[in-house]
DNA sequence: AACGCATATTTGAGT
DNA sequence: AATATGCGTT
C-alpha cells in the first residue's frame, strides 16, 4: 500500500502526489496516464479523503469501471463504490435526476438516443411543411447539437449570424426553429437528449446558484480524462464546479484530440493556463507501451501539425520491428492479406487471438475482415455497427419501460402503440397527434381523456385505445410495488410482445426470445448489483443506464480471447501486441469530407496518430487500390499520411506508393457498366404476371368470397393466406369497414373486408 | 391493416 | 450492399 509511489516515475508521481490547486497533466501516448488518474484517487483516499467528495469525469463507461475495479483492488470495494465516477453525461444524469423539479422536468425524465432524436425532427420538419430533402435529420440535428455543445440557445441561435448564413448556405434557413420546437417538444414529453444532459446541468447551475453552491461543496477534487475532447457546455460544468477550491486536475494529450465532430474544443486544454493562473503542470513523456519504432514513427507524424503543446515522447523499450505497408488490389484483397498474415504471426510468435486488433476509419469497412476471418474459423469480436441494444426487439421492450415510467415520452409511445399489433394505424395516429398539436398536451393526455367525438373515430378503434392506456397505466401502477425485474418480465408477457415472438418460429424469432430474455436476466443484474451497492434499483435507473450504455460496455465473457476489430475512435485508450491499420487511403482516411479544411485533416492526423500508438510491438498499415463503397467499385491511392512517417520506421515496398497511379483519385464506375450479360436494357421491360399461367392454377378457385354483411363476430372462416380463424370484431363503414380475425396458426389479423377474400366456414 | 415489391438513401467518427 | 421508405395488392 505504502510502496505505490515507488510504482511511478517521477513525472507521475508529483502528479499524483500534488492534490491542491490546479494541474495540467499532458500525458503522452501510453505513458500510463491511468495509472496516474488511479493512483491519484488512491492517494487522496489515503489522506482521509472520503470517496464521496470525490467527482472523476471519463470519457467512456469502461474507462469509468476500470478505473474503479483498480481503484478497489489498493483501498477496497466500497471505497471504490462510493466515489463519484463515471462518463459526463451518467454522472449529471443522475444529479439532474435528482435536481429535475427546479427545471421543471419529472425525476423520471427518461433519455431520447439519437434514433429518437431523428424521428422527431423528422416529425416537425413535416409539421413545418419544409422540404424533407433539404432538412435531413442527421444534418438538422447535428445543427442543433453543436448548437447546444456551445451552450446557444434557440433565441440566440436566431440571433447568431455565423449559425443562420452557414444554415442557408446549406439550404436549411430554418434550422433555428426546427431547433426550438425540438427543445418545446422535448421539454413536454419529460425527455432529453445526450446533449441535454449536459446544457440541462448548466441551466440549473446558472439558474439555481444555491445549487450550484451544494455541489462546488460536495466535491473537494475534481478530475477530468481526455480534457482534450471536452466540449464547451463541459467545460463549464467543471470550471464553475471547480471555482472555488480549484482543486481540479486535468488529464490529456493535444495530440490525441479526435472528437472535434461532436463539438469537443481543443483550446480547453490550450488553455487552461488561462483559466487557472498558478496552475502546475505535468507531462508525461516516457511511453512504457510501444517499441522505439513505433513511438518514433508516430512523432513523426504529429510533427506534422501546428500548434501542439511542446513534448518529446519517448520509449526506452526494445528498438523493435519498422512498421510493414501492405498494398493490395482490392478491399477483399487486403481482407486476405491481414487475416493471413494474424493467422501465420499467430503460429510464429505463439500469440494469442486477443493480441491482434484490425482498426478502420469507417464501420463499413469491418465486412470484408469479418468474411475473411470467418473462412478461416477465426475467432473476433466487432464493435461498433448493430449493438444489443439497437436491435429492435430489445428497443421496442425498452420503448414500454419508456412509456411506463414516463408516459409522456412521445417517441416511445409512438414506437409501440401497435406493435405487438392492435389495430392503432396511421389514421388513427394521425388523428391523436393532431389533437395533441392542438391543445398543446402530449398524445398521452389526449389517450387518457379520448372521446370518441373529439377525435373522430369511430367506437372501435376508441376501444382500443382505451385498452392501450389501461395496459400501460397497469404497468405504471406495479412501479411501486414489483421489482425492477418482477415489472420488466411482466411488461415483456402483458405487452404481447413475447407472444409476438413465439409466433414466429424462425431461427431469428427464437434468437429475439432470447435476446429478450438476456435482457430480463441484465436487469437481474443490474438489481443485485445496485443493492450490493446501497441503491435501490429501479426501472428508472436501469433504463438511465442502459440508454448510456455503448457498445464497448457489454462485452460477453466469451469475447476475451478474440481478435478485435474496431474503428479508431473506439480504439482511443486501448493497446494491443499486433495492430493492423487498413483502408489507409486518400479519400479514406484522411476522409474525403476533411481534405479541403486543412483543421479537419490535422484532426484527422492525430486520428492516424492514435492509432499507431494503439501497437505494442508491431503495427502493419494496409491500403487497397480498389475498393467497394454505395455497392460502387471506387479506384484510391495510398494515404498521404504514409507518406508523413519518417521513412527510416517504415518497412515498404517503393513502388507499392509511387506506382502509377489512377488519374481519378476517386474515380467510380457505374454499376451497370461491370455487368458483362443480362443488361437491364437486353430486357423488355414488362411485368410478367403469372397468376393466369395454365401450370399454375390459382390457389384460390374454390374460394367464394363472402359478402361484408355475412362477417359478423363469432363467425368462422378461412382465409386463403392466413388459414382458419374466427372474427372477433367487425367495425367501420363501408368501403372501410374491417374486421379483426383471431387465426389458428397466424395470430391476430385485421383486414379490410373490400379487399379480404375470406371465405365462411359452416 | 398488413404484406410484398420497387425505389431512394446511406456512410464519418459516438455519449 | 444494406436498410428505409413508398406504393400497390389483398
Amino acid at each position: 500500500m505504502q510502496n505505490y509511489l515507488d510504482e511511478l516515475n517521477e513525472a507521475q508521481r508529483s502528479a499524483v502526489v500534488e492534490t491542491e490547486g490546479p494541474s495540467l497533466v499532458i500525458a503522452g501516448a501510453g505513458s500510463g496516464k491511468t495509472r496516474v488518474l488511479t493512483y491519484r484517487i488512491a492517494h487522496l483516499l489515503q489522506q482521509e479523503v472520503k470517496p464521496y467528495r470525490i467527482l472523476a469525469l471519463t470519457f467512456t463507461n469502461k474507462a469509468a469501471r476500470e478505473m474503479k475495479e483498480r481503484i478497489a483492488t489498493v483501498v477496497g470495494q466500497h471505497n471504490a463504490s462510493s466515489l463519484w465516477m463515471g462518463t459526463f453525461h451518467s454522472i449529471f444524469a443522475r444529479i439532474l435526476r435528482f435536481e429535475s423539479k427546479h427545471l421543471g422536468y419529472p425525476s423520471s425524465f427518461t433519455i431520447y438516443d439519437t434514433t429518437d432524436s431523428k424521428n422527431l425532427v423528422k416529425s416537425i420538419v413535416k409539421k413545418m411543411k419544409l422540404n424533407e430533402k433539404a432538412y435531413k435529420p442527421g444534418s438538422v440535428l447535428s445543427r442543433i447539437s453543436s448548437a447546444k455543445n456551445d451552450l446557444v440557445t434557440p433565441v440566440a441561435y436566431a440571433r447568431d449570424a455565423n449559425r443562420i448564413s452557414a444554415d442557408k448556405a446549406s439550404q436549411m434557413p430554418m434550422v433555428y426553429e426546427i431547433y426550438s420546437q425540438y427543445m418545446r417538444e422535448c421539454y413536454k414529453s419529460g425527455v432529453m437528449d445526450f446533449d441535454d444532459l449536459l446544457l440541462n446541468t448548466n441551466i440549473l447551475f446558472r439558474d439555481f446558484p444555491d445549487i450550484l453552491q451544494k455541489y462546488q461543496h460536495q466535491y473537494d477534487y475534481i478530475m477530468v480524462d481526455e480534457y482534450q475532447d471536452t466540449n464547451f457546455s463541459q467545460y463549464l460544468i467543471i470550471k464553475k464546479l471547480a471555482e472555488n477550491h480549484k482543486n481540479i486536475c486535468v488529464v490529456g494529450d493535444d495530440a490525441q484530440s479526435i472528437y472535434s465532430f461532436r463539438g469537443a474544443k481543443i483550446e480547453n486544454i490550450l488553455n487552461f493556463r488561462n483559466d487557472y493562473p498558478g496552475y502546475k503542470i505535468f507531462k508525461l513523456e516516457q511511453n512504457y507501451r510501444s517499441s522505439q519504432n513505433i513511438v518514433n514513427a508516430a512523432n513523426s507524424i504529429i510533427d506534422k501539425n501546428q500548434g501542439q503543446i511542446q513534448k518529446n515522447v519517448f520509449s526506452e523499450n526494445q528498438i523493435g520491428n519498422p512498421i510493414r505497408v501492405l498494398k493490395a488490389y482490392s478491399d477483399v484483397e487486403e481482407g486476405f492479406l491481414i487475416t493471413n498474415d494474424i493467422y501465420e504471426k499467430r503460429m510464429k510468435y505463439q500469440q494469442e487471438f486477443k493480441d491482434f486488433a484490425i482498426l478502420y476509419r469507417t464501420n463499413a469497412q469491418s465486412r470484408v475482415f469479418e468474411e475473411a476471418l470467418r473462412k478461416k474459423n477465426l475467432p473476433y469480436k466487432i464493435y461498433g455497427g448493430l449493438s444489443f441494444y439497437q436491435r429492435k426487439e430489445i428497443k421496442d421492450l425498452l420503448a414500454y419501460f419508456r412509456l411506463t415510467v414516463n408516459p409522456a415520452d412521445q417517441e416511445a409511445l409512438k414506437r409501440v402503440i401497435n406493435y405487438p399489433a392492435r389495430g392503432i394505424g396511421k389514421t388513427t395516429m394521425d388523428k391523436v397527434t393532431a389533437a395533441a398539436d392542438a391543445s398543446g398536451k402530449t398524445i398521452w393526455e389526449i389517450l387518457l381523456n379520448a372521446s370518441a367525438t373529439q377525435l373522430n373515430v369511430n367506437a372501435g378503434t376508441l376501444k382500443k385505445l382505451h385498452a392501450f392506456v389501461a395496459l400501460i397505466a397497469r404497468f405504471a401502477a406495479q412501479l411501486e410495488q414489483l421489482s425492477a425485474y418482477e415489472l420488466a418480465a411482466d411488461i415483456a408477457s402483458a405487452s404481447g410482445i413475447m407472444h409476438d415472438l413465439h409466433g414466429d418460429k424462425s431461427i431469428e424469432g427464437q434468437g429475439r426470445i432470447d435476446n429478450i430474455n438476456e435482457l430480463l436476466n441484465g436487469i437481474k443484474d443490474f438489481s443485485t448489483t445496485k443493492q450490493e451497492e446501497g441503491i435501490t434499483p429501479s426501472l428508472v435507473t436501469f433504463l438511465e443506464e442502459v440508454s448510456l450504455l455503448t457498445d464497448q460496455d457489454n462485452e460477453g465473457e466469451d469475447d476475451i480471447n478474440k481478435i478485435t476489430l474496431m474503428t479508431i475512435h473506439s480504439a482511443k485508450g486501448l493497446e494491443f501486441k499486433n495492430v493492423y491499420i487498413v483502408g489507409v487511403e486518400e479519400g479514406l482516411f484522411p476522409s474525403l469530407q476533411s481534405v479541403d479544411s486543412e483543421k479537419a485533416l490535422e484532426e484527422e492526423r492525430r486520428l492516424f496518430y492514435v492509432a499507431v500508438t494503439r501497437a505494442e510491438e508491431n503495427a502493419t498499415i494496409s491500403f487497397a487500390r480498389s475498393r467497394y463503397k454505395y455497392g460502387e467499385l471506387t479506384y484510391s491511392r495510398p494515404s498521404r499520411f504514409i507518406g508523413d512517417i519518417d521513412q527510416s520506421y517504415l518497412e515498404v515496398n517503393a513502388e507499392d506508393i509511387t506506382s502509377v497511379q489512377p488519374k481519378n483519385n476517386t474515380a467510380s464506375i457505374p454499376r451497370n457498366f461491370r455487368k458483362v450479360g443480362n443488361q437491364p436494357s437486353d430486357r423488355p421491360n414488362i411485368k410478367m404476371n403469372y397468376s393466369g399461367s395454365p401450370t399454375k392454377p390459382k390457389i384460390n378457385l374454390n374460394f367464394n368470397a363472402a359478402t361484408p354483411d355475412q362477417i359478423v363476430p363469432g363467425v368462422k372462416v378461412e382465409h386463403e393466406r392466413f388459414g382458419r380463424g374466427k372474427v372477433i370484431n367487425v367495425e367501420g363503414l363501408e368501403p372501410n369497414r374491417k374486421a379483426t380475425v383471431a387465426f389458428e396458426n397466424a395470430g391476430q389479423k385485421q383486414l379490410l373486408l373490400k379487399f379480404a377474400k375470406l371465405k365462411i366456414l359452416t
